[in-house]
DNA sequence: ATGTAC
């Protein structure tokens, strides 16, 4: 990216001014080489996402922001509903409320390694993974509209997970304001067999090492230590989040004229939030939210059948399930005042700082836990949302390691078979119905998620905690 | 991400 048009507000904090019809600037968070290597149309994006009404303070990106559907991946926006605010289906993404949920094991890695094999096996053969991939449940319609309205603390209800799993989800595993009745049938119906599904492209289920641990007090109070192994569920709301915004972008597009709305790129398409059309969306975005609550819920019951067999031993309690699509009503505070916001996170992860009533009360001195899934084969870190990272972008940061080239390209560069056995050969253990999958998600494909993760830290979006290494990788 | 194109 050319960097001539913004002004360095701090080593790791990069501005471009509002200019034309854009309302607020675009503040994009990096350090100076990932601004560099950052692809032009991420400014672009950003740019055309400050040009939409009751955008709040800035547009901003994070330090992995990439090219997505009219929103950057990795973008975040707030929107102020007196002021004119608009929802966008494009600003949450097609996966709405693709996520990452931590869970402790209480072994340490010398253990697991004598069962890596078994274990990997075993976890292939419980977790449904891959494009179209479907589950044992089959829902009915009433089931379907209770599963979009309970999310996990369904799931539990249901016999899948604890109780206790609840208090370490967003929402208490249960996102309010739910409508069931705005999500289409053939979303339903998308949906109805893919419950406790992986799905395909970059979701996994991982058992990871921790490898190391940078700040040793948040450490443990999150419970982790050095080569504790953890397991990490990265997944979303399959089918049915994809058949809501497909729907609802179409439907945007069409009704944005009629409110008065000029699109300054179809992809943003959006409706106010005080309008019939938004308030729609809000609804059915939030039962997707709980499908994607309830959807890792079940994975996770899943995940503990498995552990009860290779290690019957073993507990696995949550220690956190945090998503990166999704737009949630928060309480922020802009220029002194307490503002109530439409937060747009896509490719992004909420982030509290310590003390915020939202964070679990044994975790809440802490910090949230920022959950950061690497690309397969890499690693992923545990990060605290910070106090200052509430001020710089509502208390958010990145999401991951960012796609540095097309799946079409990474498919040309590498194939499956020889990406999982020099894997193997360096200790994970990949298993995955696809080899074609195996090679669009090829480690070399992304960027170094340890620069995105460092640059995070530095801008004081989030601290980092502690660095995990996979063992085994379940893809879709 | 996605019944990987309606």
């Amino acid at each position: 990216m050319d960097l001539s048009g913004f002004e360095r507000i701090s080593e790791f904090e990069w501005q471009a001014p509002a200019t034309g019809a854009m309302r607020v600037p675009v503040v994009i968070f990096a350090d100076e080489a990932l601004m560099r290597a950052m692809d032009e149309k991420v400014r672009e994006q950003a740019s055309r996402v400050a040009m939409l009404p009751g955008i709040v303070r800035a547009s901003y990106a994070m330090p992995d922001a990439h090219w997505g559907y009219g929103f950057p991946i990795g973008g975040v926006a707030a929107f102020d509903a007196d002021e004119g605010g608009v929802v966008s289906a494009g600003g949450v993404g097609f996966d709405i409320s693709c996520g990452v949920r931590c869970l402790h094991t209480g072994l340490k890695s010398a253990e697991l390694l004598r069962q890596q094999v078994r274990l990997a096996d075993a976890l292939s053969r419980a977790i449904p993974a891959g494009v179209g991939s479907t589950g044992e449940l089959r829902l009915s319609a009433a089931e379907m509209d209770d599963m979009l309205t309970g999310g996990a603390r369904w799931a539990v209800e249901r016999g899948y997970g604890d109780a206790a799993d609840l208090e370490r989800v967003e929402e208490g595993g249960q996102m309010k304001g739910a409508m069931p009745q705005q999500v289409s049938v053939q979303a339903k119906q998308r949906q109805r067999d893919e419950m406790g599904t992986l799905g395909s492209g970059n979701h996994y289920l991982e058992v990871q090492r921790v490898a190391e641990v940078y700040d040793e007090k948040i450490a443990a109070a999150y419970g982790v230590a050095v080569d504790d192994v953890v397991v990490s569920i990265h997944c979303g709301s399959r089918g049915l989040g994809h058949q809501i915004g497909t729907e609802f972008l179409r439907q945007m597009v069409v009704a944005a004229p009629s409110h008065g709305i000029v699109l300054p790129d179809r992809e943003l398409a959006c409706a106010p939030i005080e309008s019939e059309l938004g308030r729609s969306y809000l609804g059915a975005m939030r039962a997707a939210i709980n499908c994607a609550l309830a959807n890792r819920q079940i994975l996770t019951h899943l995940l503990r059948q498995v552990f009860a067999q290779v290690f019957p031993q073993a507990r696995l309690p949550l220690l956190y399930d945090v998503s990166h699509n999704t737009c949630k009503v928060e309480e922020h505070e802009v220029d002194g005042r307490q503002r109530r916001l439409y937060v747009h996170r896509k490719g992004a992860t909420r982030a509290f700082g310590p003390g915020h009533p939202d964070i679990p009360s044994a975790l809440r001195a802490a910090g949230q836990p920022v959950l950061i899934g690497g690309s397969m084969g890499t690693s992923s870190f545990i990060l605290a949302g910070t106090e200052r990272g509430m001020k710089l972008a509502y208390g958010s940061a990145c999401h991951g390691a960012g796609r540095a080239m097309s799946r079409h390209e990474a498919t040309r560069r590498w194939h499956g078979r020889e990406v999982t056995d020099e894997l193997a050969e360096r200790g994970i253990l990949i298993r995955s119905p696809s080899f074609r999958g195996v090679a669009e998600e090829a480690p070399g494909a992304y960027k170094d998620v340890s620069a995105v993760v460092d640059a995070a830290d530095s801008a004081g979006l989030a601290r980092k905690v502690a660095k995990l290494v996979p063992l085994v990788c379940v893809k879709g």
